[in-house]
DNA sequence: CAAATAAATGTTATATTATAACGTTAAAGA
DNA sequence: TCTTTAACGTTATAATATAACATTTATTTG
């Protein structure tokens, strides 16, 4: 369970930090992206691309899987969801102007995911990779366990 | 490009090191097995499930999908491949024997992907699931970027 | 050793995840 | 307003993976 009080509070949190940051840097925001946003944020487990194909169509929407992915890029591509590589599915984020350090703590009793930046570890990863004289692009960190609540 | 001088004498180290640690914890290394293992380790580029499926058809084998499948999940859970699960590829591990603290470094250049190991980073990544009392089963983590030689 | 059991593989079918390609509509810029 | 571009609709299909059940091969046990 997460620290989380309210999660529609959350989720118009994470939708006026959308529409800001869209507006800042002159993007779309059309009713498709910010309803596939509202349907990422509908909780804190990570959705699937054809679980948020069935509620659109459940809604007024002709969705088909296009539509999603299309939208999905957006969002992904503006920092407002993470993609899950290894459960294939995507998850809002919480500080989308933060863009490093980033990573997710997956719970695998409860499937809640929790955002985490930690400065330090994204210090340790770079020092590793200095090592190795490799120039990092795309880190993709994603942790499976217990979280404190399930223990 | 990595240090590998020679890969023949780098696959048949790792087929000598997953007979022996096979041997050891009493697993069937079979016939279909050693090959899947053989076409992973072909080069140090991750390769796909399908990619290996046709080179097996390419042999005597009557594969189909699961064959191969079947072949890799045994490889996984013996330690003696890893999954890259962003790009859905399979690699084999050069260090079988040690299970923690490893991670790949895959340049999106020239494809190949450097097994490494760092304890630093490994106390770095346990510190912060402690802050966040998250007790880790499985971590991914997968850097993309650019490696040394391509830069 | 032979029978029983378990593990591995064969086989068919299908589920899940994602994209290509092209047409249409709506928005932004000239 | 006209042109251009971006977004979305639609059809088809590619890519990745697993379920379910039959058969074969290896291991264990009586």
């Amino acid at each position: 369970m997460l620290d989380c009080q309210d999660h529609e509070v959350c989720i118009e949190r994470a939708m006026r930090e959308a529409e800001s940051i869209c507006q800042e840097k002159g993007l779309r925001f059309t009713e498709l992206r910010r309803e596939v946003l509202k349907l990422v944020w509908a909780s804190h487990v990570p959705v699937k691309a054809y679980d948020i194909l069935e509620n659109l169509k459940g809604k007024e929407w002709s969705a088909k899987p296009p539509t999603v992915y299309r939208a999905l890029d957006f969002l992904l591509e503006t920092g407002l969801v993470h993609k899950l590589d290894s459960i294939n599915a995507y998850i809002g984020r919480s500080h989308p102007r933060d863009h490093n350090g980033c990573y997710f703590l997956i719970c695998t009793d409860c499937n809640e995911a929790k955002e985490c930046c930690s400065s330090e570890l994204s210090d340790a990863i770079e020092l590793a990779w200095n090592k190795n004289s490799f120039r990092p692009k795309k880190i993709t960190l994603e942790v499976f366990g217990q979280c404190s609540a399930c223990r």
